[in-house]
DNA sequence: TGGATCACG
DNA sequence: ACGTACGTGATCCAC
């Protein structure tokens, strides 16, 4: 049988495990994240590519022969936390479990030890496939020896062979190092070629091959500064280059022999993963177990339950109390009119299944819509919706599951209870497990669909303690219990009251679009000399590019870009552009306003009822799904007609919109705590003439129309996280003309400069950023190697807090809004909200209140260095209420 | 299923 | 110099 090695970077999937998964602790408060992530991929490992030897390579301590012969390498490396390396001697306790060989050598990095090792599986004819997180390692890899590097946290690794190297970099596996050589490496402090870059870097090694070669060829290279830089750094290059190489004869104490693997002895393992708490993983054992015994015993059905039944409903309705966990299952992922498969109900000893047929239980309902009565749910809003559209009330919601893990990692994507309760050690099957996906989607029979519901609810409720305690230790309890637990009962009486929408408007409008649409369609056909499809990117490319010859701005993966800011540079080459530019645009108008919208208005109350995703993105806004009312057209007329569709439900009344005006930069101006920025929102100055007034150091009177227009540009990129580049794409500018721009408004704005740098410093050293109310995300990439993780968490670090608190700002006014409405009596809807606007139906004898009500609700959400101004329109449509 | 494109703040 | 603006969702095409 051939011999197959795995060698395993234990440092470097350790670190990335780290920063990966939230801080995880076993009952005796043992950090266990990093081991858990190393666990779940080392099984992964094993279970696919059954290996006959493994070894996990570490290192040892700060010293090796390379800080030796260069004292600043790895200098600016930051220190390991102390959570992590805590976990070191417990993922070497959990090898030894394993019986899998573990090795480390003072003064040398895991890096040669792997070098080492893989050279010498080599010479022996062994399959060699090593998996780590970092790309040094591709200088070795060769016919016989693999490398797996990971993505996107642990869960993914990318496969390279000498084949995929050469198709990613066009180089051979020993380039690497001398890519490295030229450009260097500042995480771990290797200099390089100062001005050389990846791109630089490549290109020289196409042409001549080697770091000894570019700089023997040094005279040849095109251009002069490049030049004089090689030739001043020509020592720094064979330095970098020596340390980027891994050494592949270090003297190990270990040999190939040593690291033969059998299948592990679940017995063995099972005790370390008790002691760490790794619930899911123990279960993981015995499924294999149990395949093995063709047992077939399923895990997890010594959770009991009772099915109410009319029979037995008296005994237990008398069990329900306060607090107990409820899950209402709900049939496909909309829930408005969705069937409600039963209710799920767990208590300390109590466990129900309340099945569809027997939810016309008055014990129950009454229970439910005790708002004394304490419940706590997994996602509120689709509980309290799916509910309503039954006729059934739920209040006294208290803590939901879904919502504590959003609070706790707005970064997560995934807050299905499933793997909720997998990060906390719980088993629990996914829905996707118990129904299937796609077209072998079914519900199972009674039995299974009771036992999964009540496995869910009793999730819930052996969650609530644990989720509650993480969330007091991350500060978010308040946000969590006052800002959107509240909040997930507004946005859905929002949903379920629905707006109204006028087909027939569509219909209209539809007509009229279709009609230029197929007349745009003869004249392109016509200007290309062929009938082609325009929607396909790839057809319009060919055409464009391949048959009229247009010039090529630039490409994307797959092929020519054909994207609006491309055609709109080829306006005037070609009679065929605008006809393309007008074609998309209504032809997106079409598909997704017109033929969109129609689909997702119910026929028997011309109402469109969407869902806001309260737990989506990663700044704390909300989105909105089925269909996105977060995004109707606005900027063109054209389709903001679309707009002249949406009504009032009642007859005589209005639609009325309120927004807030400028609130990032005002907030900016806050956080930053930029006296200039404050004093421009005291005086109610315009901020983008202002802007540009104080950086082309003119009067604001003789503002120009472009430099407004440039300082807007230089507003928002300073909200985003400026960058010279991404400003002179938006502006159309040279990047040097954009960085004066961003150097001038720094010199102008020194609290926002001062801010921007702090940002980015406090988060890389508490690992976070977080909005005013304490909202918290996470950017475990701030001190990452590579330029573009580490860059683009360094925006995030400026932007988040910004977009994160107006998201708190609009959050906070729309529970006080609902809680003052309600207070009034007042007859007006809140309808929708659209990250800094709220819409609202009014009836014409509330329009006065409301005008005032609103705004003052709005600016006085939370009190500021500078006053929040908030703008009121209403209008007969929400086209006119603008 | 993923990429390209485009609608919004 | 490295490569980009921040945050979303829907539609269409092509694999």
């Amino acid at each position: 049988m051939e011999k197959k090695l795995i060698i395993i970077d234990g440092n470097s999937i350790a670190n990335r495990a780290f920063y990966a998964l939230p801080l995880l602790t076993n009952n005796e408060g043992l950090y266990t994240n990093a081991v858990y992530g190393f666990t779940m991929m080392l099984m992964r490992i094993l279970e696919e590519e059954k290996p006959t030897h493994v070894l996990v390579a570490f290192d040892a301590g700060k010293v090796t022969f390379r800080t030796e012969g260069y004292k600043d390498y790895k200098g600016t490396r930051q220190k390991t936390p102390g959570e992590l390396s805590a976990q070191f001697p417990l993922m070497k306790e959990l090898l030894d479990a394993f019986s899998i060989a573990h090795y480390e050598l003072p003064g040398y990095e895991a890096d040669d030890i792997i070098g080492t090792m893989s050279a010498q599986a080599e010479a022996n004819g062994y399959s060699t496939l090593i998996v780590s997180g970092d790309k040094d390692m591709l200088q070795l890899v060769s016919d016989r020896t693999k490398v797996a590097l990971t993505r996107k946290g642990i869960s993914e690794t990318e496969l390279y062979s000498p084949q995929e190297i050469m198709d990613k970099y066009q180089l051979t596996p020993v380039q690497i190092i001398d890519l490295k050589g030229l450009m260097g490496d500042t995480s771990d402090n290797i200099p390089g070629i100062p001005g050389v870059g990846e791109k630089t870097a490549l290109k020289l090694l196409h042409e001549f091959g080697t770091v000894e070669d570019v700089l023997a060829h040094a005279s040849e290279v095109k251009g002069k500064k490049l030049q004089e830089k090689i030739a001043a750094h020509a020592d720094d290059a064979r330095m970098s280059k020596e340390l980027a190489t891994i050494l592949r004869e270090a003297p190990l104490a270990i040999t190939l022999e040593n690291t033969a693997y059998a299948a592990y002895v679940a017995e063995k393992v099972a005790p370390v993963f008790e002691r760490f708490a790794f619930k899911s993983l123990l279960e993981r054992l015995g499924m294999n177990e149990a395949e093995a015994n063709e047992s077939g015993a399923a895990s997890g059905e010594e959770i009991a339950y009772v099915t109410i039944t009319e029979a037995n409903r008296d005994e237990w309705g008398a069990k329900l109390v306060s607090p107990m966990a409820v899950v209402v299952e709900v049939d496909g992922d909309n829930y408005h009119g969705a069937p409600v498969l039963g209710i799920g109900i767990a208590g300390e000893d109590v466990r129900l299944y309340v099945p569809f047929a027997e939810m016309n239980w008055p014990t129950l309902t009454d229970w439910l819509a005790d708002s004394a009565q304490k419940k706590w749910v997994y996602d509120a809003k689709r509980s309290q919706v799916a509910l309503a559209w039954q006729n059934i009330t739920l209040e006294g919601i208290c803590f939901d599951a879904m919502l504590a893990s959003y609070v706790s990692n707005p970064s997560e994507t995934n807050h299905q209870l499933s793997d909720i309760a997998a990060r906390y050690q719980m088993g629990l099957p996914s829905d996707e497990a118990v129904y299937g996906k796609g077209a072998k989607r079914s519900i199972p029979d009674e039995d299974k669909l009771g036992l999964h519901i009540v496995r869910k609810a009793d999730a819930v409720y052996r969650l609530h303690d644990r989720m509650e305690q993480a969330m007091k230790e991350e500060s978010v309890c308040e946000l969590f219990y006052d800002l959107e637990l509240p909040l997930a009962t507004v946005l859905g009486d929002m949903e379920k009251r629905g707006v109204q929408v006028e087909r027939a408007r569509l219909d209209e409008m539809g007509r009229v679009l279709l009609e230029k649409l197929s007349s745009l369609t003869v004249g392109i056909y016509e200007l290309a000399g062929v009938e082609f499809n325009i929607n396909s990117p790839k057809q319009l490319g060919e055409i464009l590019f391949d048959k009229l010859q247009l010039p090529v701005y630039k490409k994307t993966k797959t092929g020519y870009s054909t994207s609006a800011d491309v055609l709109e540079k080829l306006e005037h080459t070609h009679e065929i552009i605008p006809l393309i530019l007008e074609f998309r645009q209504l032809g997106k108008l079409q598909s997704t306003y017109i033929e969109g919208l129609k689909k997702e208005i119910r026929p028997d109350t011309s109402k469109i009822h969407t869902s806001f995703n309260q737990a989506v993105t990663a700044t704390g806004r909300l989105s909105s799904t089925e269909p996105n009312l977060q995004n109707i057209p606005i900027r063109l007329e054209e389709g903001r007609r679309i707009r002249q569709a949406f009504v009032p439900s009642e007859p005589g009344w209005y639609i009325l919109s309120a927004d807030y005006s400028q609130i990032e930069l005002r907030i900016l101006a806050h956080i930053a705590r930029d006296e200039n920025l404050i004093k421009a929102f005291q005086e109610g100055a315009d901020i983008h003439t202002r802007t540009a007034a104080d950086v082309f150091g003119v009067a604001q009177e003789d503002v120009t129309s472009l430099m407004r227009r440039q300082a807007k540009a230089v507003n928002f990129g300073i909200v985003y996280g400026i960058s010279d580049y991404g400003l002179s794409q938006n502006l159309n500018i040279t990047r040097k003309q954009a960085a004066e721009f961003i150097e001038r408004y720094f010199a102008v704005f020194q609290g926002v400069k001062r801010y921007m740098e702090t940002s980015v410093l406090e988060a890389k050293k508490a690992g976070y950023v977080t909005t005013l109310l304490s909202r918290r995300r996470y950017l475990p990439d701030i001190n990452s190697r590579n330029f573009n993780l580490r860059s683009f968490a360094e925006r995030t670090a400026m932007n988040t807090p910004i977009q994160g608190t107006a998201a708190d700002i609009i959050k906070l006014a729309m529970v006080n809004m609902a809680k003052r409405m309600e207070e009034a009596q007042l007859a007006s809807r809140m309808l929708l909200q659209v990250h800094d606007e709220l819409i609202f139906e009014v009836p014409e004898h509330e329009l006065d209140v409301m005008c005032r009500l609103v705004p003052e609700v709005m600016e006085s959400a939370l009190v500021l260095d500078v006053p929040l101004k908030v703008d009121v329109n209403y209008g007969p449509s929400w086209y006119e209420a603008k």
